[in-house]
This record gives C-alpha cells, sequence and structure tokens, in this order.
DNA sequence: TTAATAGTGTCTTTCAGACAATATTAT
DNA sequence: ATAATATTGTCTGAAAGACACTATTAA
C-alpha cells in the first residue's frame, strides 16, 4: 500500500481535524519561591485568563517545538543565555474533546527546569509572559491548572532519584543552595546537617570544583564549598521526600 | 475571538495536515515470560513486520481510543472479560516528523499492564494479534522498538513504588506468584524469603483473604496464603530493584 | 522418602532522621 | 561580641540483603 492508496483508505474526513500544539511548564526558582512562566491571553476564549505558553507544532520534533517556545516567549536564545542548561522533557499529552473550545486539540506538555532565567524583556513578543509563584498560579486557561499541578507532581518527584535539582542552580553552586531548591519545590524545609551529609554520600551527585564562595552568607557564617552537577543520572540512594503517611494511600 | 476567525487567523493550509493516534504497549506474564501484544502487518509499509496495536484517535479522549484499541486487538469486551482489570496509563507521544513515511503522524503510546488474557481468538478482527516474550520482539515497524523499550523501562520501574505488580495476577494471588510477576518483569530471580516478608512489612500492599490455595505447588510444597491486592497507591517502603551499580551513571 | 516450596528467624550493613557540637564570617 | 551558616559527629531505628531453619505437601 503505498501513500496514496493509505490517503484513500483512509480519508482525512473520516475523522475531524485535529490540531496538535506543545505547552510547556517551565519551572524555576526566583526569590526562593518555585515559579512557572505564564502568558496572558488577549482574545477569547478564555481572555485576560493566564495560560501555559505554548502554540503549534510545525514540521520539527515535538522537544524541538517544545524549546522553540520557551525561546520565544523569554526571549532567549539557544546557544546563547542559559538556555541551554535549561533541562526539558515530555509530561504528558492532553487530548480530551472539548478541552479547546474552538476544536480538536491534542497538546504534548512539557517540563522544564530551569535556572533563575531574567524576567522576559519588554517590547518584545516575550512581553507578555512573566514569572509567577506557582501558590498564585491559579485559575489558568483550559486545562491548564491540570497541567501544571501534573508537572509540580513529576518536578517534586524526580528530585527525590534524579539529579535535576542541580538544573535549578547555576553551573557552581554551594551544598545549601542545592538545599533550598529542595525545599522550594517541595514546600518545606529540610535539616540542613542530614542534607548536606547526605547528599556528598550519592555517588555523582555533586562534584567539587575546589573553590568556595568569595564571601559568607548575607548575615554570617562560613564561606561554602562549590560544586558542580555530577555525572550520576540517577540518585542512589534517593534522596526520600520527607514522609507523608496521608502520600501512600 | 469566535471560532470562525480562530479560524481564519489560523489557517490550517498554514500548517501540513497531522494525524493523531495511539498506540498501546500491552504486557503480561505467559508461561512466566514477560510478553507483549503484537499485530502483523499485511500492508506497507513495513508490510510483514509485527507492530504495536493502535489506531486512529476518534471523538473520543485519548485513554478511550487506548482502550478501544486493545479491546479491538484482544478480541475481549469492556465491562465482561478481564479487561476491566487491566491498568492503562499513558507512556509518551511520539511525533518526530519521519516517523510514518506516509505523513505526519503523532501517536500518544499507553502502557497496559494485563493479567494472564487469553490469545486472541481467531476469526475475528483479533485473529492477526499474538502475545510475544518481550525479548523476542525486535524489528518492529516504524519506531515502535523505541516506544516498546520505553514501555518495558517504564514498567520496570513502577514496580519498585507502586502496586501494579498485583495488575499481572488475578484477583487473588500466592506471594510466591507476586514474586514471579517481579522476576518476570525485571528478568532475575529474587530471594524468595525476604521476598515475603518484604511484601507483608509494606502497608497495604496486600490483604490477606484468609484462604489458602487447594494444593501445593506442581511438585510439593505447603499450600501457599492467598492475597488481593490493599489499597495502597505507593509503595512504602518501596520494592528496590537488586542494585546494578553500572544503572546509576 | 525425597524434593520443592512457604514462611520465619537472625545477623550485618546501610541509611534516614534527630540532635549536638564546632568552626567561620558578616554585621 | 553576636548571630547566622557550614560542616562534622553521634546515636537510634528502619530497612535491605545474606543465610539458615522449620513446616508442609506432591510425587
Amino acid at each position: 500500500m503505498d501513500e496514496a492508496s493509505f490517503l484513500a483508505g483512509y480519508d482525512p474526513r473520516d475523522y475531524p481535524a485535529v490540531a496538535v500544539t506543545v505547552d510547556v511548564v517551565a519551572l524555576t526558582i526566583r526569590d526562593g519561591k518555585l515559579s512557572v512562566l505564564l502568558v496572558e491571553r488577549g482574545e477569547q476564549p478564555f481572555a485576560g485568563h493566564r495560560a501555559l505558553p505554548g502554540g503549534f507544532v510545525r514540521e520539527e520534533t515535538l522537544d524541538r517545538a517544545a524549546l522553540r517556545e520557551l525561546a520565544e516567549e523569554t526571549g532567549l536564545t539557544p546557544g546563547e543565555d542559559d538556555l541551554d542548561r535549561v533541562h526539558l522533557e515530555q509530561l504528558k499529552t492532553y487530548g480530551n474533546p472539548g478541552r479547546d473550545p474552538r476544536m480538536r486539540v491534542v497538546s504534548a506538555a512539557y517540563l522544564a527546569f530551569a535556572p533563575s532565567l531574567p524576567e522576559p524583556t519588554a517590547g518584545s513578543d516575550a512581553a507578555r509572559a512573566y514569572w509567577v509563584p506557582v501558590e498564585e498560579a491559579k485559575d489558568l486557561a483550559f486545562d491548564h491548572d491540570e497541567i501544571l499541578a501534573d508537572g509540580l507532581e513529576r518536578a517534586r518527584a524526580k528530585l527525590e532519584y534524579t539529579p535535576l535539582a542541580t538544573a535549578f542552580a547555576g553551573p557552581e553552586f554551594t551544598i545549601g543552595e542545592l538545599r533550598q531548591v529542595y525545599a522550594a519545590v517541595w514546600g518545606e524545609e529540610l535539616h540542613a546537617g542530614n542534607f548536606h551529609r547526605k547528599v556528598l554520600s550519592v555517588p555523582g551527585f555533586v562534584e567539587s570544583t575546589g573553590e568556595t564562595t568569595a564571601r559568607g552568607g548575607e548575615r554570617g557564617g562560613p564561606r561554602a564549598k562549590l560544586y558542580r552537577a555530577g555525572d550520576a543520572r540517577l540518585l542512589h540512594p534517593a534522596l526520600l521526600r520527607p514522609t507523608r503517611e496521608d502520600r501512600v494511600r
């Protein structure tokens, strides 16, 4: 069966037209708070609501489409900027009929972990995008509340058994900064001493640069040693979230 | 902006036509071996190759489309049969240009965990589908080798921290049967004594029926106690795979 | 009787988490 | 000097894994 007969056998009119888009849950930590990149919608439907950045997939891979959307909305350029250090992974695909009132839209959602990026610059396409603390990101357009919730759960789980927390930090970081990443994403403080020892005990999680910070903390304290991400893809043993009995059932 | 102007603003001709399909990685355990449901392709492209079952998404949710495809290929009926005990979850979406040589096809892949289902019956639509041990499932059509590999990795990981192994067993099972599920999926034997104690120590993993098997094992042994799945959604503590140092980097 | 399997006991090592102690540095 | 933070030490309990042992049942 060649393409012609394939197309003849499956008349596109037998199936309603479907649009394929990508939506991006881009997370970063700003002012110690886990934040998500949102865009302001000026048009119906959901005019005035905020939404996850996204758009149509072109003649490109889904991964590439997600990176392109992220670049467009942040105003940053792949190849320059910190956009190369952004971790991007597919989250889940949403395709319920009616999720977009205009037509059938199937959207592959992506999850991005970004180091602290600059506020999208005014005057560009990205002017309508900005970072919002996740606890203030409510009442989003379409089914984006659900997508964001799924993304947050994925992010929280991934910190446990992968070194992705380092994707939120700069190229060099202190153990304390890494701890603050975990605290921001999990929404709870962690015991500094135990965290410190645990991170260093996981093979390949971090490696020492041999350097220390130039200064101590804002309000005093010794200068901390600097580390960079190690070569581990999985953390073993994992850094488990503080046990919540009610999480299990 | 109403639908008319939306469609006017986004002329479908600006974007190539995209087809949306679902593909299903349906796993079960047959004769102690982890097996996957495959269909024989009679037509080009990939005529003579085997492929994952799948098809076009209709006016339905993606989840529903996956369940429908699974029902069609197995010849089983939701509402009857064991199809209700099948666990279905979204795996990942594949949309690289060129993955189908005929046109742009974006496919949402699903992962199914099934108790031992009957061989699809001849004479039906399902006649061309059959179960194949995963180690013999090579050289599949399209990018289905990659999809299967992703599905297997997901399945192996999920056995660690969820009670999904029970989805491979019948409504009542012995600890030994549950151990064989883990052994088949992970591809390695597990220590019977330690496994037994560990399963019973995880709250909500299994609950006793108070009954035992009618007979002992084929070649002797005591009658084993029967259990059914408990109410836990997550296993805490998890049943970790035997440590493979090389898995970590 | 023999072999296979179910289920339990025990010991060692690792790890999580609580708590404490010391060292260093900004103010 | 004072307070804050980095880093290390110690202890307890949970859990993994190795090994051994007893009990039960099919052939």
